[in-house]
DNA sequence: TTTTGTTGATTGATCCGTCAATAAAAAATA
DNA sequence: TATTTTTTATTGACGGATCAATCAACAAAA
């Protein structure tokens, strides 16, 4: 019972379904058939749509890539200060949208999947200097230069650090506490000069 | 040409080769076959000596953590204060024999690996035990328990991060610069009550 | 009748794990 | 010592399973 327009949906839906099912298996070694299936249609509608198996995955790697970005521009308009566009930072990494088995499953294993791929791989350093870019934003109102170069790679290392935690979920923190963590952080390297 | 007494060393070299193999290919799809060519032998005999593949990959992981440890006991051996005990575990996290491409391919590629398996599961949490308990043998010494335990869950999220972001290999810190970022924030934590 | 949506069936490739066969060393036996 | 037997080392070839990707065919809307 074919309808026209389906392809938006369609599309849509083998992203969340090949999400998922990434966080079900914690791994990108997911079939089409698997996916397919989650998302109501037959393998081959997913190749039909996507090509191979790859597009597919990249495109669910960009997916996530954009709902954080929005979040964060979301987050940074309202924030005032540089200090709470540092703040906002943290906290959209850590918020219920992002911080989620699923995502953070997926995270890590795109990041297994980048070393094969270059794609991939130039996917996630686009990634990893937008935050840069990010922190820096409100670091360079706070810190000279150098030292917010600094504070900003801690930082940045302290957010995928706590991810991959997470990851094998034993005693590791929750979001309240990895937040705790790096505002605690940020708080005794920026003690002092935050801007009012 | 079989002489007798082969197999520790046909074991090992397997090893050798899974991991030499992970670190090129980035992930555990490496095929038995690869890693048995490159340890100069046949697929079969590396089914002979460790059965299935996930014995081989296990055996690996177990190696990689066995002389991870034997590092840091090492080290340990020349740390005088608690102070120098956490040096010393941060020091050995980054040497060479650690921070290597392979070997953080290794650990990436196991982490994910370990959602799948609940054995690979539990030697990673071993790892993490051990690291935080490794941390908190120095830090005990210096910092209040409720604090110590956070700067130690703090530099162990900073290690893996580093580790994660070094394995995209973009300008991201050499072991030099990820020494420093450590130190530094351990420096700002335990400034002035590092006993003598 | 052309375009859009959809699938079952099939192909081809990859790869794990097994097995029978071979060969040399070591141990047992004569 | 000479021989047979057992143990250890090793591999080529094969079975069987899994999957990505393709294709021909069908159905409904435009």
């Amino acid at each position: 019972m074919p309808k026209v327009g389906m392809e938006p949906l369609r599309r849509k839906a083998l992203i969340d379904a090949t999400i998922s099912a990434i966080g079900e298996r914690g791994s990108l070694d997911v079939t089409m058939s698997e996916i397919a299936g989650r998302a109501g249609v037959s393998s081959a509608l997913a190749h039909h749509y996507f090509g191979a198996k790859d597009e597919l995955l990249f495109a669910t790697m960009r997916h996530i890539l954009a709902e954080l970005n929005a979040d964060t521009r979301r987050a940074f308009r309202l924030a005032a200060t540089p200090r709470q566009r540092v703040s906002a930072v943290v906290a959209v990494s850590f918020s219920d949208g992002q911080f989620r088995a699923e995502i953070i499953a997926a995270w890590l294993a795109f990041y297994v999947e980048a070393q094969k791929s270059s794609d991939l791989r130039r996917l996630l350093r686009i990634y990893a200097r937008r935050l840069n870019s990010n922190l820096m934003s409100g670091l360079t109102g706070i810190l000279p230069r150098a030292e917010a170069d600094r504070v900003a790679e801690a930082t940045a290392a302290l957010i995928d650090g706590l991810y991959i935690r997470r990851a094998l979920k034993d005693g590791v923190p929750d979001a309240q506490t990895a937040i705790a963590l790096v505002e605690d952080y940020l708080e005794t390297k920026l003690n002092g000069r935050s801007l009012p």
